[in-house]
DNA sequence: GTATATGCAAACTGTTTGCTTTGTT
DNA sequence: AACAAAGCAAACAGTTTGCATATAC
């Protein structure tokens, strides 16, 4: 099972863009409408070389912005995963879920587990922690990269 | 039950030093008594703060180099928690653990759980990914904080 | 004495910001 | 017309590096 880009409405964003009395753009349309369809947990500079070839007048610190705009409006988490850039991807309310991550050829999977959601309570209570939120991520070769290796 | 502080041989930086071809000195052996007698989950600069009082005439950039050092010998590990700096902790090779970190007061407990542990395997089964290791963190209110917030 | 360790300043990377110009409403 | 968006360059934070000097062996 692949990630699946899911159906986040880029009305969303108007609305949001539109509640806080903003403006839109061409080129920020451009952005989000890349930033939805390409594959998740893309870098900013993925995107934004992914955008350039379209768009090539936009800008680095466009790109940074418009991000940003998507975290503060929720429609999207900023994420890194042991290397030093940050990873975008939207947000999908309902669901919550955790990540496999190649150590070879870099592919990040989704998955969720009840169980271990449901552990991570029990040892936030345990410790008397209130969990707000948490972060899960296994790190390994993924089947394909095991192929390779012998 | 707080972090300890457990044995951590500093002869074995003295092995990895000598097996390496590389030097002694004061500096080094300031920097790792440091780190190992302080609490665990220091930040570069918390290091190099409380190491200057001490030794004022060390430098930020020794203080790197030793945790990169100690990184390459096996003896320690670099982290990041949600903020941009890295934070570096002792390892003790027996054991594997998992951090809650408090987003009031930033307090950093470890815990294991085996049950946890036996999930993932089978998580990485189930996408048939090879397992190398994991991250996974539990931000909330620690005890102390959640009692101030009300 | 030779080679490594150190300090300093400078380079570097990813990200953010200030300012002027351009675009949206 | 008014005000936000975008581009660019410059600022920034954390980290790394080059080089001359100090230190360890």
């Amino acid at each position: 099972m692949k990630c699946k880009v899911k159906k986040l409405d880029s009305r969303k964003f108007t609305d949001y863009i539109r509640a806080k009395g903003l403006k839109h753009s061409k080129k920020r349309r451009a952005i989000v409408k890349f930033f939805l369809k390409k594959d998740l947990h893309l870098s900013v500079d993925e995107l934004y070389r992914e955008i350039k070839e379209t768009n090539p007048e936009i800008g680095y610190s466009t790109v940074y912005r418009t991000l940003k705009l998507l975290v503060d409006a929720r429609l999207a988490t900023e994420r890194k995963f042991g290397d030093k850039s940050a990873r975008f991807e939207p947000i999908h309310p309902e669901e919550h879920h955790d990540h496999l991550i190649c150590i070879k050829c870099g592919r990040i999977i989704e998955f969720t587990n009840d169980q271990i959601e449901k552990l991570q309570q029990q040892v936030g209570r345990k410790y008397n922690f209130r969990i707000i939120r948490h972060k899960l991520e296994l790190y390994g070769y993924c089947d394909k990269c095991r192929k390779k290796e012998r």
